[in-house]
DNA sequence: CATGAATGAGAGTTCATTCAT
DNA sequence: TATGAATGAACTCTCATTCAT
């Protein structure tokens, strides 16, 4: 887990007691920013949802930022837990990439896209607003993927004539959308969107196959040829 | 031009000079925004940068969720427009597709990734903040794709086991994360980029394995038949 | 005058109006922080003071450090051009000497020990809490009493066994007692004061005269001779 | 001692352990107070120091205000013992004063001129903060200065045209300003200061010129005589 | 006896918005 | 038309103080 950067205002936490109340508070302060974004989430918000005083936050963080820190910081390290955990036990490059996107899908879903957005929206400030302990997660978090893509790559199940930057976005990208989509319904099926979603980018990520174009020529030009040889009048006997 | 949905504040844009008035502000509002989102945009930053008072402001714009509306709303209108004028006159399902990942490309990096997260941040913001005037837009600039995706289908050029949101998504998606990545560089060959997305994303759209499998059998066949032909000794005469 | 460091919060001040508004906030504050000390006063009080709202306090200057720092540059400015014009005019170490002590204490009985308070206890802040102006204006103002006072030394007027420095404080120091004892009373003779007190420093301040140290121990000889001589019995005829 | 005027908040101070507790908290808060001035002082800042929690402090003093107060009286206690103890052997106007300039200095050193300013800036406060106990330690502790000043005066060892309060001004005054110079320096050297100090000061505070004048006379009637003496013709043996 | 925990009261500061001129 | 001026409301954050354990 990711040490927080900046201590506790007031007092340090060591009770039990103590870690459940930062514990509430982080899980109600995850759905504030989540909601708001950082600038709207109000610190008043998060106190009256916990039913304490506003004070009682900022006696056990620092201030809102710090907050918000340690929610970002928070969720890389559950997802980042996770797929350091599992990951490696996965053989084959589709089975890791299937992997990866079930569970990032997953963690969108139950975070909604109001954290994602929040991610990222907050995570890039060209002020560095936040320090680079988020910068450093996010790498590490896309470090995986990027490994396997690599991976693929060197072992041929992946096409080589396209930066791996672009691949990566073209797996993160149409998953935030799939669930700004998938919010305005009441249900999503995680499992069946995964593997449609797997289906769609494997196919675009595979090396274009020579043999597969070839075809498609030698189709085209049968094609041609059964036409030429139709309009050909038959020879007289 | 889609009309907003509140007036100005107390007067009617009328003049010339009046009118030259709203487009100034709008343009630095839209930087503004873009900027800094719509909480922490200010509307006394705005005025600077115009170099007149706020009050000003406030002549022409009854609010500064007006003023948002406004510009994503003109956002979308331009955006709308070029498509709009522009795809009817492009023929084939690939070059179309080609064309909109272009032209979408090309907004984003114009306004930056800051607007493009305005957008997609506030405009699904669930309290009612901004009216369903951009739900509307946003349903009217996503059309044309989904358009050319279902004639695609109907056409075979693109897949019709995967619903048509998520192909949608996986061409919208990639697109914010591939500009994120690039406000990093300094140049960002939107040509090329362009090029390259529509061969990933053109290779996963396309109708999966069957028409291959077919091809593949057509090959056998022919390859049958050839041998056939061949293996049939001529007649003697 | 010295220019304020910081621009006010959000708007230029440039009408008469402004600049009455601007005085009116700056005679106010200093009275607050003459009477509460920097850390005890509040931009609220000031602001009741002045029937207006806080926020206009904050219109027209960026802080409370803010305000403060210009409350103090003030005072030092008013003074320092007093002095300035005055002292050129003025002939003999003691009259200016006279001068810069009735002055001073002049200041002092208008702005009440308090603002005299602010200014050595804050402006000697180990953390530079307030910018280094201050200690420029401290310096400066302070000059002409240090050029008094070597142009007495080099002249003869004044001692020069003991350091400038301690000169200096025998003649500030007194001032600030005096006004807080002043300031129990109903009235204080500031022309009478200040006379008194010229002729008790005036008096510490000038050379010990060997001469007169001589005189006593020629004295002291004499007394003693004489008893001697009154000891001796007459020696018989 | 002097007596607190509020009593601790739950208990009396009655093992030695809780004494020890009373003494380190009030050794604590002199620094902070010194440091920071009564206003910005926090007892969190007390309590880390001491390492213990704000409520322990809480259980001794019954507030800020009431350990302030304390600290005043302790420093008043402390240095009013001395004087008393010591005072009464010394003899000689001159004598006296100097032990009282030095012991002033010297205490000023250790406490340094944070707890002077806290002294003075606070205890002239016109609201009620502080009782009036503390109005009475400063009266009884400027008793013996001016019980020696008007023997001085009765002794014709000190002047008697100006008013006591100025004298004692005159010599409270600079000690103050000197420490604030001092600070800024690495040492000071409190003997040699204190020696010039009482040089400047004595000089000033000396009858005005009738005894210089007289021992002018003297000197002349004394320079005649001699003359007179030695023109006498010896008479011959 | 000591303290972990909580908080009410208030501080400084910001900002969208109004309105007379 | 444009704005100088003012402000109410809200915000983040601090701190002395209380109290059950």
């Amino acid at each position: 887990m990711s040490q927080p950067k900046t201590l506790p205002a007031r007092r340090a936490p060591s009770s039990i007691k103590s870690e459940q109340r930062i514990k509430d508070i982080l899980l109600v302060a995850r759905q504030v920013f989540s909601e708001r974004g950082y600038a709207s989430a109000t610190t008043i918000d998060m106190a009256r949802r916990l039913g304490v005083s506003e004070a009682t936050v900022f006696t056990y963080f620092s201030g809102k930022r710090d907050l918000c820190v340690r929610v970002i910081c928070d969720w890389y390290d559950e997802i980042i837990a996770e797929i350091e955990a599992t990951l490696p036990h996965i053989t084959g490059t589709r089975a890791k990439l299937f992997f990866l996107i079930r569970t990032h899908l997953y963690r969108l879903m139950i975070d909604g896209p109001g954290l994602c957005a929040l991610i990222l929206s907050e995570g890039r400030a060209k002020d560095d607003t936040f320090g680079d302990e988020i910068v450093r997660l996010q790498r590490r978090y896309t470090a995986p993927l990027m490994q396997v893509l690599s991976d693929g790559v060197a072992a041929g199940d992946i096409r080589d004539d396209l930066p791996l930057s672009l691949l990566r976005s073209s797996i993160y990208g149409p998953m935030e959308h799939v669930l700004w989509d998938a919010i305005s319904k009441k249900t999503v099926d995680i499992e069946e969107t995964s593997k449609r979603l797997s289906l769609l980018l494997w196919q675009g990520l595979q090396p274009p196959n020579p043999k597969v174009a070839a075809l498609g020529q030698l189709q085209r030009d049968m094609a041609a040829a059964l036409r030429t040889f139709e309009d050909t009048p038959n020879s007289p006997e």
